[in-house]
DNA sequence: ACCTGAACACCGTTCAAGT
DNA sequence: ACCTGAACACCGTTCAAGT
């Protein structure tokens, strides 16, 4: 009798949720949002789709838990007993530099905007609103204008992401393009645009997202 | 011999870019994102894969395409003889308001936000805040925060509309379901989120992002 | 030039069967 | 309980062939 097909061995270590998103995370840091799919996965942990299924609802369960993991490193590892202006510039420049390091935890976060992790954020950002004298009535706006705000400009941080893909040559290979086409257009039907350009080739998008974070701090301030 | 196998009628009239583009804004609109499929619309325009390659690069063109024709529509419709102040809100809420009743274009621009419309929202809206009286080495941080502010909330817009995807009942179960949750939280722990669990049920997402481009024009306003 | 539709190279997910 | 991997029901895209 010809024995069985050999079937590859399995892993003898055991495999768990938390090993598993980790190992989508590296996939997504090395490669990229679309290198995650369950066929790679698999392969990486030298195990099989039930093996997968077994620890994880799916693939977006999967996405959130390692968003998750993602954002409250980011609000553990920030500092507390500054005052609360300096918190609030913390808090948004931590989620600022976590999704450029990880454009998928951006993408993740506008299309699933009720994860667990968020929570977090809310707490911290509204409390340190509270903290700077925002008076009650205002505050839950206040908080939910500079949260959006925050991960709105993730949410296009990582669509961006894309462009400069291929490292620093990329990314002004392609903002030089963007400021070529613009500083092109009538500067009668588009003056401001047509000016714009000229800032776009210099402009640092991290120092804009805390400029806007400034004007919004501001506009807070006036909330008495 | 027998005949060849029977070919389906091709149109008789012709297929343009345009034709295909408002088929696939129409499926968008009445089925969700997910329906928007390369099958789906031969079927709908009785026609081939090929046909619509011919006048269409890909998929990403075509939802581009169809962004491109609601947001342009947003920009042409605003009024633009009022204050600065008050046109400002008109572009906000108009884009809000868009982006609600098809909410596939908020997921689109926070995908990939460099689309020629976008042109024009920034145009309007640097336009407007160089009108309010922005000193010019401001004008560009505020524009950048202002648009990043609308398309970031487009997006969070986009993502919460599958949950209130039955209507109104949906939605309020949702909203219910969060809040329900959030209060059960520990106020020790969780303050401000217990607290806010209370303003959840009632709050208004279109005066709650209303509320935070009024911060924004207020932190604007100390830009002197 | 414009269009047809079979075929290709992928997906995420399921599930009977193994240990 | 935990895992394997063939199979299923989809995708977007291509391309030889038709008119």
């Amino acid at each position: 009798m010809a024995k069985k097909t050999q079937r590859t061995p399995r892993r003898s270590d055991g495999l768990s949720k938390e090993l598993i998103v980790k190992a989508a995370a590296d996939l997504l840091d090395e490669r990229g949002e679309s290198a995650l799919t369950l066929r790679a996965l698999t392969t990486r942990l030298s195990t099989g789709y039930g093996a997968i299924y077994h620890h994880v609802e799916n693939k977006g369960d999967l996405l959130a838990a390692a968003t998750d993991d993602v954002v409250s490193r980011v609000m553990t590892g920030v500092v507390v007993d500054a005052d609360p202006r300096e918190a609030l510039r913390a808090v948004a420049s931590g989620l600022f530099d976590a999704i450029d390091a990880h454009p998928w935890v951006g993408a993740q976060l506008s299309r699933e905007p009720s994860m667990p992790a968020l929570l977090e954020v809310y707490e911290s950002v509204g409390g340190l609103l509270d903290a700077l004298g925002v008076p009650e009535r205002s505050l839950f706006d206040a908080a939910g204008a500079l949260v959006n705000y925050v991960l709105g400009v993730a949410g296009q941080n990582a669509a961006n992401a894309a462009a400069r893909d291929g490292g620093e040559a990329a990314r002004s290979a392609f903002l030089g393009d963007v400021a070529a086409r613009w500083s092109r257009l009538d500067p009668d039907r588009y003056p401001f645009v047509h000016k714009a350009a000229a800032h776009l080739r210099e402009h640092d998008d991290r120092e804009q997202f805390l400029a806007g974070v400034d004007i919004f701090l501001a506009g807070i301030a006036t909330l008495r």
